[in-house]
DNA sequence: GTCTATAAATCGATAGAC
DNA sequence: GTCTATCGATTTATAGAC
């Protein structure tokens, strides 16, 4: 794994604003929107309700700043993986390439917790205002997909009858939807199956690039 | 497409308790089940909210019985297709098994409309107390793909290293995630692209089947 | 930056007439 | 089976003290 070079930086207790943030993604992710009243989030703060209001203007904004936060997560995670696959020497090849993207996905999905993963579950049936707001910062990251995949093809690398775009919201429909069902159990060894991410990464890939068939 | 006994039916004018339904499946589907409220329903079915009373016992019983409702149209849809392909004299081929298993869930996806769809996009966020209602029946549906694929794996079509659950899973949720970008148009024909569902699960099928690589 | 207090609207649900 | 009327609780949001 790559060290950024802000990697050595104080753990800085986080700030009201941060702990509103955090609280709320949990509670928009099991919840959704609706569901989740703003006396639920200031409770889990430790704060009044009234309070939340001298960061945000409105729910509304709380909930599309969560879901931008998810998205940029994301975001700089493949663009990390893109530049330190750029910069190493040895040659590149496309299965690996796809594994690596893939891995960065799934560890935003899953370690940066709450955030990312309310842009699973949460967004679908969010308030058409938040939708239209986060739509467009959701729609940039997809293109980078779209991007990768389409030099892959343009290298003859890929079916040739494939719908480059097709394939990109169906790749990423599947690794979103483990959201739903995988848990990442980074100590326990107990079974052969995949537990950690990158277990998951790997057989996420194989499935994606040769399929179930023998 | 086979044709049932009972395709011969008259067109009955939905009843009270329909109407609601129907109208309750597609405001869920779309706002969730906190951002919809019973006046949304009754103004929706041209009735009163004390009115849907008389038909269900609370909001979340309407919302349980939606969701089942679209969980029975998709089993219902998989067992049909697995009796169809039962008593077809031709071999079996797997990669058409899975075509026909494939289409069928799309098809009850797109065209049984709200009732299913909320099943993906509304019952994660969806209240605990109606989660756990639904998901033996869930649980069932998803019991017949693990016996299809398992059924493949044993006759030794499946890639050996595979986990059958795993990958019902994943093939599951790539499946389910179509419902937010794709939108059958089934008089369209200006594009190459999949346009019907009978397109869309032809592609999804060779995808699953064999991979994007070439 | 967090609090108390409260406004104004909306929520799920009930009672009872017809 | 649908209505009118309404209860009691909860909602987002605001005003203003500290």
């Amino acid at each position: 794994m790559s060290v950024s070079t802000s990697q050595v930086k104080l753990r800085v207790l986080p700030s009201g604003r941060t702990r509103i943030l955090d609280e709320a993604a949990k509670l928009f992710l099991s919840g959704g929107y609706g569901d989740t009243s703003l006396r639920d989030i200031a409770s889990a703060v430790g704060i009044q309700p009234a309070s939340i209001y001298h960061h945000f203007h409105s729910k509304e904004e709380l909930f599309t700043e969560i879901l931008r936060i998810g998205v940029e997560h994301t975001t700089r995670a493949f663009d990390e993986v893109t530049e330190t696959l750029a910069t190493t020497l040895r040659s590149l090849d496309p299965q690996e390439t796809l594994l690596a993207h893939i891995e960065a996905h799934l560890i935003a999905l899953f370690e940066h917790g709450p955030y990312t993963a309310a842009n699973i579950v949460a967004f679908p049936v969010a308030p058409e205002a938040v939708k239209s707001a986060v739509v467009p910062i959701r729609d940039q990251y997809e293109q980078r997909w779209d991007t990768l995949l389409q030099s892959l093809a343009t290298s003859g690398l890929l079916d040739p009858n494939l719908d480059v775009r097709m394939a990109r919201r169906i790749l990423l429909g599947s690794i979103n939807s483990t959201i739903e069902w995988f848990t990442p159990k980074q100590y326990s060894r107990k079974k052969k199956d995949a537990q950690s991410v990158n277990d998951l990464a790997n057989v996420m890939t194989t499935l994606v690039w040769k399929g179930i068939a023998r």
